[in-house]
DNA sequence: GCCACCTTACTCGGATAAGGACTGTCCGAGTCGCTAAGG
DNA sequence: CCTTAGCGACTCGGACAGTCCTTATCCGAGTAAGGTGGC
């Protein structure tokens, strides 16, 4: 099982746009992570089809936050991103092979896809309980207010190279 | 993120595997589930790499529950099959582009790797706290024993194909 | 009748191709801001 | 000086190759059982 490497980028470029009060360009953001800018923008646009980003065009446009950090929860992100649907699918081999489970049993999920999908439900919970703006707070609290005041600070000159 | 179908095809081999009292052949196994006889025994190799399962070669030989059903836990067939890895993988972007971050608070894991690994966390106690002893009983409530039983008539029966 | 050996068939184990998904990239459509001309 | 049309540049969005991992398969090494010959 392997996550996508997209949703690291978009859950900090979450937690940057949250920090500004302009539209940022993918490549400004993609600048600010040191990573590839035309794959950042395709993991973008992913966000926005989920409704978490909104894309303005043309000159000073990019990609502001939607709802408020306390709205946003890491759970959004990852399915925006990773997509939703679930890691662990049942391919009913039950009703396979010489001893086919009946179709009465069959209306619910055999045991073992019930299981999965409780841990699953575990997982999504947890994601669904941090929100970017506890993530915020968790790095202002650790840099002391140092990293998030540099990074409004950096947001707010022009694009220097 | 997507799981190994192989991790579906292991959980039902032991769930089978603790019926049997005389070892299972790959091949037996995988006409019993109705799946590709040499894929399966694919998976089932790393299920013995992992100390689930002991196999027998030579006539009447198989594979075997190594500890009873209920010390086997879901967890251990999963990362058996799927690797213990974490799904995310932090690259440590914050120490990338025109602002890193300094040595100071990169000692410890950045609060976005924390919130993914606890919830990742959360999903392997979730499967952790299911043995496949829980499956099997389960499966004999809700078949009312039947599947269970007819499924150990089966296994005693000689290769029939 | 008992034992040792051999043959046989069966089993697993790792090494080997094919398909699909993630990764990475590019160029075109659309839009906003700026400029400059005209009233 | 104000309005308006045009231009230019910048932005996103979807369509296009490359690479890695999952899927699927095969054949060889090893082993236990069963048969056979000898004692």
């Amino acid at each position: 099982m392997k996550l996508s490497n997209g949703v690291e980028w978009g859950l900090h470029c979450c937690v940057v746009l949250s920090q500004a009060e302009e539209p940022q360009p993918a490549a400004r953001l993609a600048e600010f992570h040191g990573v590839s800018p035309t794959y950042l923008a395709k993991h973008l646009q992913a966000l926005a089809r989920a409704g978490i980003v909104r894309s303005t065009q043309g000159q000073d446009g990019g990609y502001v936050l939607v709802k408020p950090p306390a709205e946003i929860t890491m759970l959004a992100v990852v399915e925006a991103i990773d997509g939703a649907e679930p890691a662990f699918r049942c391919t009913e081999i039950r009703q396979r092979g010489p001893l086919p489970a009946g179709k009465r049993e069959c209306r619910a999920p055999c045991p073992i896809a019930r299981a999965m999908a409780n841990s699953e439900a575990a997982w999504r919970d947890s994601l669904a309980a941090v929100s970017i703006a506890d993530l915020v707070a968790d790095v202002d609290a650790e840099t002391g207010g140092t990293a998030l005041r540099k990074t409004r600070g950096w947001l707010r000159e022009p694009a220097a190279s």
